[in-house]
DNA sequence: TCTTGTGTTTGAACATGTTCAAGGAACAGT
DNA sequence: ACTGTTCCTTGAACATGTTCAAACACAAGA
């Protein structure tokens, strides 16, 4: 007898679950998330209403698989692309870019992803326990474009960049949902002003004046990071 | 023939929207947002189902209400408040810890305010046409709070800081609700240690050694700025 | 071939937000 | 008192996310 109890899925399934996916993401990404039903995609995916949900737990478990796969996809491209250039700002430029890249095509329903609940139990939420992998990963990212980087910052400022990074690279995907702009150059225009401050204000936060007011927002910090 | 519409609403019309609005908080209230529904609010009212839609379009649309209804009596508490001190940090903790203290009590379901799609249609949404007038005021707050205060500070930046406030205060109530420490001493703690830097950031702003750096920052804010 | 178990598929049923056509109530003008 | 208008109320009906018991498919063992 087995003692692990495998999941012993079939290839038939693996090609079901496929299909489903893709019609799925295929209608969110035409008709946007809250207009696509899972009759809609069920019906696209050609199986019953019930089938659909024998492979996702929800219909945001969908976009849910979607997060994770382009987080996945993501990672081997940015490992290649942080040895173009070791300046900090190509680097944090690359990551943002590379994300948003990947996220334009899908813009009309990754708003689903920012649109719940403060919740530890909401799956979808930036925060949650589903996305935890996600998160770290993405931090993850930030950590390479800093360590690789020639640009030369506090130690102690260091430990907390990434996550700080990460949430700069949070809050630039929040406007650019809500950019309504024409190829959201708004967005573009952020980015531009925004990276070159960043760094700037990286490198300031190394002198010598800078060490009161640097040890407090580190300690604003760690206090706001669970 | 009376050219004008008037909405002619009757007082026991006006009774049953109190009715279903007190219903619905208290709902609320006691079980989140999510768990109450349209058919327990109408009951518990004592209308039919469909009642509840004569007065509020949607449930949403309820606490849509609350919101204009907190801002609207924090109005004058805020201005009468704001003679007590002309420091700016006690300014701006007044307005922060007198709106978190009206949300303390609908903490279960405030955080309906948060959980919108980045879309203009988006009634909820904190940037969306129908809150319009409740940020407007609440902007309009921290710009009472700036002018009043004898803190010195570059008219270029005054320009921008009742905004820029204002989304340090939305930072700080959207921390709140993620916020899982016993009684939520964690935010405490974030609004007395932001509140100081804050405080030190726009003083500092003001030395001539900032100037670069404030003029980037400003330009920043003004692309970002509709 | 028949049986059995496991993995897959189905569609009816349910819960809940929302819409709407119909009915009732109050009141003004006749 | 009758009539019409306007405001209010009702509950059935609908759309859609989700659940679930039953049916089906298929492979392994008898």
């Amino acid at each position: 007898m087995t003692t692990a109890m495998k999941p012993h899925v079939t290839p038939r399934a693996e090609e079901t679950r496929k299909r489903i996916y893709e019609a799925a993401l295929e209608l969110f990404r035409e008709n946007g998330f809250e207009q696509t039903t899972m009759r809609d995609i069920a019906r696209k995916a050609d199986v019953a209403l019930g089938g659909a949900y024998y492979y996702f737990s929800s219909k945001e478990a969908i976009v849910l698989a979607f997060y994770h796969e382009m987080q996945q996809s993501n990672h081997d491209q940015i490992l290649e692309l942080m040895d173009k250039s070791k300046k900090l700002k190509d680097r944090l430029r690359t990551i943002i870019e590379k994300r948003l890249e990947l996220l334009m095509p899908n813009r009309r329903f990754c708003d689903a992803l920012f649109r719940h609940a403060p919740d530890s139990t909401d799956p979808l939420s930036p925060f949650s326990e589903e996305t935890h992998s996600i998160r770290e990963r993405a931090i993850q990212h930030m950590q390479i474009a800093v360590e690789g980087s020639d640009t030369r910052m506090p130690t102690d400022l260091k430990r907390h960049l990434p996550y700080l990074l990460w949430l700069y690279q949070m809050a630039i995907i929040l406007f650019w949902l809500y950019d309504r702009s024409s190829g959201q150059q708004r967005t573009q225009k952020l980015i531009d002003k925004s990276l070159g401050l960043v760094v700037s204000l990286i490198r300031i936060s190394g002198l010598p004046l800078m060490r009161p007011l640097r040890k407090t927002v580190l300690e604003l910090v760690e206090t706001v990071t669970p």
